[in-house]
RNA sequence: UGGGGUGUCGCCAAGCGGUAAGGCAGCGGAUUCUGAUUCCGCCAUUCCCAGGUUCGAAUCCUGGCACCCCAGCCA
């Protein structure tokens, strides 16, 4: 695209930069975005990926990229490849090397120490269900546990045991020692570490015991040199701990936190969780099927990076709950593609044509152009005959004045070729129409009627004899409601429409397409061919054209 | 009912005491060999509500109300 790039939006948390590099609190700012690799990435974290990226390159800063990687049990080597792909297919570079939380195992380790023999740290050996009764509600303090108060040296070899695999998981963990009465839930002696005799996909069987998210994360910034580090709201209350970890540990810096608000789209669902059920229960062909909301199925569908990019500006970045409509995203990759995907013809559900005063045996050759308004795309080859498809809607018998397509007695352009005009019909024995037998006006190509006759309907075509045959994958919201996460049960108001197969006829041109070039099939949308299939023509369609004329409560 | 947050057009979202940006959606109309695109025009006397301060308030104060998050050895 020709158009001068978009400023990025500013936000809040730009301010927030701004405003430290103007105080001179620092003068290189640095991000980090930090996945679990326990899935793939969705849309929701690309909001995430270009604010902390855009942050850092449009402040001459760095950001890394690392694994947030302290729970072996649902993390697995396939999600860090798969995420590492998604972050450099959306277009940005990660400052050195892949980081990992699990890089800084050792020194975890030794700051957990350090909180022991500081005494802010204990070994506590309630279970998982006495130290809920423990920690109160929401309401009511906590109580101490009766293991609160062991010494310092009892509490080191207790830690040293744990480590060496000495105790059974969940018999144990360390605990920091804060404050069982606090407000703030987190605060109330939070696991720091607990055992697992888990295979961890970094570390292999290095370790038996774990750090926890609130004591690594805090850490693995202030490693890192994080100056800012970004997180979705339900982390605010955290922060508290993230402080007093950085706090009460020797560690000279101190990143801070800043939360914004995660994205939620309608009529699909942005959960880890809920995403690995739809793939693992076969609701969708997996965590790349076109339907899915990761940035890999957005991929397969024919999403690009610059309108995902683009889409995560036009929302911003706020700390308000909000639900975007599909038709923001969608708009954002019309824009793109209207630009500059080829224009060309595919009928999905076709009827055959006969022109009756059209010469048998004769094919001639249109030269018609890629793209009606950008000459410099050139043109293609489109074969014309006596046999052609067209799509079954643009055909009725009979329709009033506001069907501007083919009926029975009047006359349509067809795109880029004749006027023809429908004179008679066959039908099978169910009345089903077989055949539509037309005739065609020869002075019609390329120019309007001789007589100066007006022609209001354009509909698309293809030649049957150079025609191939290919199917259309056209996919629509995967779920029949707008917040499916609301339902008891999201799975039982997935859209069974989400996807409609067709099979019908593109012009030889896309036989040879490939996957990740994108189309616009004339008057149908957007497609891209389908990157699984190497033999057969699929298409997916991307997104449907704007069709005012589908709005119309009183059409034909 | 403890703590942490958020409330500006149908959906996002600017605004930071000087008199409501923009995008998406929608609605008119023009052009069109895509019912597409493009183009022109319309779309918050009002900012959750009620008081107060001020020459002046979406922005400050007080009091309400609504919604979201937190009681994993998940992140």
């Amino acid at each position: 695209m020709s158009e001068p790039a978009k400023t990025p939006a500013s936000n809040f948390v730009r301010q927030i930069i701004e405003r430290d590099l103007a105080d001179g609190k620092h003068s290189v700012i640095k991000t980090r975005f930090p996945p679990e690799p326990n899935g793939y990435l969705h849309i929701g974290h690309a909001k995430s990926i270009c604010l902390n990226f855009g942050i850092a390159e449009d402040y001459q800063g760095g950001c890394n990229l690392r694994f947030d990687d302290t729970n072996p049990e649902k993390e697995d080597q396939h999600y860090v490849e798969s995420i590492q792909r998604d972050v450099s297919w959306l277009g940005f570079h990660w400052d050195g090397a892949v980081r990992y939380s699990s890089d800084y195992f050792d020194q975890l380790h030794g700051y957990a120490v350090e909180l022991i023999e500081k005494g802010l740290a204990y070994v506590d050996f309630l279970n998982a269900e006495q130290m809920r009764e423990y920690r109160g509600t929401l309401t009511q303090p906590g109580r101490n546990s009766p293991h609160r108060d062991t010494t310092v040296a009892r509490n080191m070899a207790l830690f040293q045991q744990m480590r060496d695999g000495q105790f059974k998981e969940g018999e144990c963990c360390l605990r920091a020692k804060i404050d069982m009465a606090s407000p703030i839930i987190c605060m109330r002696d939070p696991v720091i570490y607990r055992i697992k005799f888990a295979e961890h996909h970094q570390t292999g069987d290095k370790w038996c015991i774990y750090p926890m998210y609130d004591f690594t994360h805090c850490i693995s910034d202030a490693l890192e040199g994080i100056t800012h580090s970004l997180c979705t709201l339900e982390f605010q209350d955290n922060r508290a701990l993230y402080d007093w970890v950085l706090d009460n540990i020797s560690i000279p810096c101190h990143p801070r936190q800043y939360e914004f608000s995660r994205l939620n789209l309608e009529y699909t669902v942005m959960s880890k969780r809920k995403l690995n059920t739809l793939v693992q229960e076969g609701f969708v062909s997996g965590w790349e099927d076109p339907r899915m909301p990761t940035i890999a199925g957005l991929r397969r569908r024919g999403y690009t990076p610059s309108a995902i990019r683009e889409f995560c500006r036009r929302i911003g970045v706020t700390k308000q709950d909000n639900v975007v409509e599909m038709a923001a995203l969608e708009s954002c990759i019309r824009d793109e593609l209207n630009e500059t995907a080829p224009r060309a013809m595919a009928v999905l559900d076709p009827v055959k044509v006969v022109i009756d005063n059209y010469p048998t045996g004769v094919l001639e050759q249109i030269e018609s152009p890629r793209h009606p308004n950008k000459p410099e795309l050139g043109s293609r080859t489109l074969p014309f005959g006596r046999e052609l498809w067209i799509e079954r809607e643009d055909f009725r018998e009979e329709a009033n004045k506001h069907f501007k397509r083919l009926v029975l007695g009047g006359e349509v352009r067809l795109r880029n070729g004749y006027v023809i005009k429908a004179e008679r019909v066959d039908k099978d024995a169910d009345g089903t129409i077989s055949c539509i037998y037309c005739s065609y006006e020869p002075e019609s190509l390329g120019r309007d009627l001789p007589d100066g006759r007006k022609v209001r309907g354009v509909i698309h075509w293809v030649e049957t004899t150079t025609a191939v045959a290919a199917h259309f994958n056209l996919y629509d919201r995967l779920f029949s409601v707008a917040n499916p996460g609301a339902e008891d049960d999201f799975r039982t108001v997935i859209n069974p429409q989400s996807l409609v197969v067709q099979q019908g006829f593109a012009e030889p041109s896309l036989a040879s397409a490939v996957a990740s070039e994108p189309y616009q099939f004339e008057r149908q949308g957007y497609f891209c061919r389908d990157c699984s299939n190497e033999q057969a023509l699929v298409f997916n369609r991307t997104v449907a054209l704007r069709d005012t004329w589908a709005k119309l409560a009183d059409k034909a």
